[in-house]
DNA sequence: AATGTCCTAGGAAAATTTCCTAATTTGGCG
DNA sequence: CGCCAAATTAGGAAATTTTCCTAGGACATT
């Protein structure tokens, strides 16, 4: 009998439901084993520290923060965490983007459980030859997540543009605010979206408002 | 020993992995059987003609079809019906437009499993005077206010184009979850800021985002 | 001095928004 | 039963925004 390597496995969803049908699928494998569910970042990034998995099954949309952000953090957390991402949304984009992240496997969630085993298959199998371990980043101190990421990623003027666009102000408006051209707050924009991780310009503005909101109840994460 | 009437339960969502979840979580009991899944409205008419079940689990949010208007059509086609509504757009008011249109029990993909089996159990063993065919819904609606002047005012498609805004989607996203033009949603983008007077874009996101957040934050935690 | 980051902003192409119109469908009503 | 109102769908066309690229000047660090 061929000793099979019994990856260990986490799966990062805020929809208990998928994470029991994830968890299904699983059990029917010998080959992974499920150590531990997240629904949140938070519990994403305890987990990963906690039991240094080797896959980790993550679902883009965690609405309790960005996907391709937690994504990033993740893998910088534990190199040689191998992410499948897992979404709702079927555009290419995301694809290229979660890729771009750092992500080595890619489903969607209504293509079902056939296709869950041989994606976590091939990841699982895919050579070690990431550099990432010896090019550079070892040197640099794993961030540890500030307390407010959003606050530390951006300069002074992004954070004021990125304010205003929270206040739902359109690029006109915000350029008059500020005595700048509608073209520099576009600028601005698109350097804010880089730094978090975000598709298009949708997105700015919703994650702007829900940080702001977050601002006046501490609450929320 | 006593004797359990067994339901039959038949389960309507379009993601597989979420039957999967559901399916492992009916497994678990032995009051209800699993009779049937289907994907699409077309197989959720068909499959409620073909099996007329005691209980119908239904995700509102098909993407193939508005899921109250398939609510009603289905308790239609099969009196004695009675529904469990699973969406992913989880707030609370979405409970009274699935009840009023003749759902008995409700639940969010995001309360996980727990909350299913007692869920079940709670409609399974209502009494069956539900004499829709005569009394009518005039006994059960006394007056709820208007507790959402949003909710109030948006129609059941428009609601969930809001809800999607909100969640940070394009109109490309949306349509494609939604199954329809994204020119559609963007006529669902305007008929909602002229209901609710919204000038832009911007201000539509962040409107939107700013609702689903207060809707959000109790349960959240 | 060289380098890097920030703020600024235009050109150009792509995409979205906005405002129209309009075909269906559905529910209610006389 | 026919009619109306509302809802849902979506295309045309023009305006606007977004996105990506490039780039110059300011300022701090090395």
């Amino acid at each position: 009998m061929v000793e099979r390597p019994n990856y260990r496995v986490i799966l990062i969803d805020d929809h208990p439901l998928i994470r029991a049908g994830v968890a299904s699928a699983l059990q029917a494998s010998r080959e992974f084993i499920l150590i531990g569910e997240a629904g949140d970042a938070a519990g994403a990034r305890q987990l990963v520290s906690a039991t240094r998995p080797d896959l980790a099954i993550l679902d883009l949309v965690l609405g309790d923060a960005d996907g391709l952000t937690l994504l990033r953090e993740l893998i910088n957390l534990h190199r040689g965490l191998r992410v499948v991402v897992l979404t709702m949304l079927d555009h290419p984009d995301y694809e290229r983007r979660a890729r771009a992240a750092g992500a080595l496997g890619f489903l969607h969630k209504s293509a079902g459980l056939d296709a869950l085993l041989p994606e976590l298959e091939r990841v699982a199998r895919l050579p070690a030859a990431r550099s990432n371990a010896d090019a550079g980043p070892a040197s640099t101190t794993p961030s540890p997540p500030a307390s407010d990421p959003i606050f530390e990623a951006l300069t002074d003027r992004e954070l004021q543009v990125f304010t205003l666009v929270g206040r739902g102000r359109s690029s006109a408006e915000i350029g008059e605010a500020l005595g700048i051209s509608p073209r520099t707050v576009d600028a601005h924009k698109e350097h804010i979206k880089r730094r978090l991780g975000l598709a298009h310009a949708a997105e700015l503005s919703t994650r702007a408002a829900r940080w702001l909101s977050s601002r006046h109840a501490p609450d929320l994460g």
